[in-house]
DNA sequence: CCTGAAATTGAAAGTCGATTTCATTTGGCC
DNA sequence: GGCCAAATGAAATCGACTTTCAATTTCAGG
């Protein structure tokens, strides 16, 4: 890694080995504050930014890409060349991976269809997961008449 | 309009009417900006706040929602029902929208398969448009040996 | 082993869009 | 008309980044 590096034109530092190591320790869709966490229980003197540089350096050099689903955070996956979609789960936040070889075809006949330059797919199903299914399940059965959890039905100006 | 919102317990203000207005003028891939813009051209007293809620307003009571391709700005859809994804320019961040109606069978049954609750699809293609790679072609060749406009070259710390 | 330029780090400050607060002003049903 | 919840506008706040800056560390070369 450090030679992987210097190649690039980068230095090795502890705190650099210590979140690549934490990073793919991980594994996918790891945020900021996570790898932070993650470092911070063996250095605590690890700053945020620093952990966010290397983050970013980690993208950079090719070892991992940013994921977006849109919901104010960024998760970063390792790169694996194997075309993949997101089960993204709207209560717990966690993310599933899929494969998606089998679509990418189809948006590339769509994309040139529109003379457009293709550089990357981004295929989302937003909804709720197998867990959290159940929880709710349990969660609105025990409250009868209950204090309702689930959908806005607030009124006017509730927004949010 | 007002008959529509007052059976959902809201009421109808002269800038709510306008704010309506300017959206469903505006199209699809509005973002809280354009439209304040938009509709300050017609009342300089109203406020962005304003302008915001009734852009949420106008997805709560499902004539709109949000579209977020992760380039940190939310633009607002008119919902049609009729399922599509998004070519997004990563040079003009515009939108275009393609039909998916076959891709979303495939998607259901991958959610299927991972006993996931799928509520919406989201695919996107990110790239650059015919216009922008034109633009691009012709600046550059003006500069031939050039100050380099492209791939993020830079070195070290050089992240952004 | 030394050196010095360049890279890296940590803390703090700054960005920027989204969201909330709060005092005040309506809208619309009696 | 009068009431009261809903709506508005300005300003403050939030939160996830992102940058700044002074101090520290790395490592290519002597």
């Amino acid at each position: 890694m450090r030679e992987f590096l210097r190649t690039k034109g980068f230095k090795m530092t502890p705190q650099r080995e210590l979140i690549f190591r934490a990073f793919f320790e991980l594994g996918d869709h790891v945020t900021v504050d996570g790898l932070y966490e993650k470092v911070r229980q063996q250095d605590r003197s690890i700053g945020y930014s620093t952990v966010w540089r290397n983050l970013k350096l980690i993208c950079k050099v090719g070892l991992a890409e940013e994921v977006n689903v849109g919901d104010g955070v960024t998760r970063y996956d390792r790169v694996t060349h194997i075309p993949h979609g997101h089960l993204y789960c709207q209560d717990c936040r966690s993310l599933t991976e899929f494969n998606i070889e089998e679509l990418v075809g189809v948006l590339a006949t769509v994309a040139e269809g529109h003379d457009f330059h293709a550089e990357s797919f981004k295929i989302e199903i937003h909804g709720y997961c197998q867990d959290c299914r159940a929880k709710r399940r349990k969660r609105t059965m025990a409250s009868a008449v209950s204090t309702n959890n689930e959908p806005d039905q607030s009124g006017p100006d509730g927004l949010r």
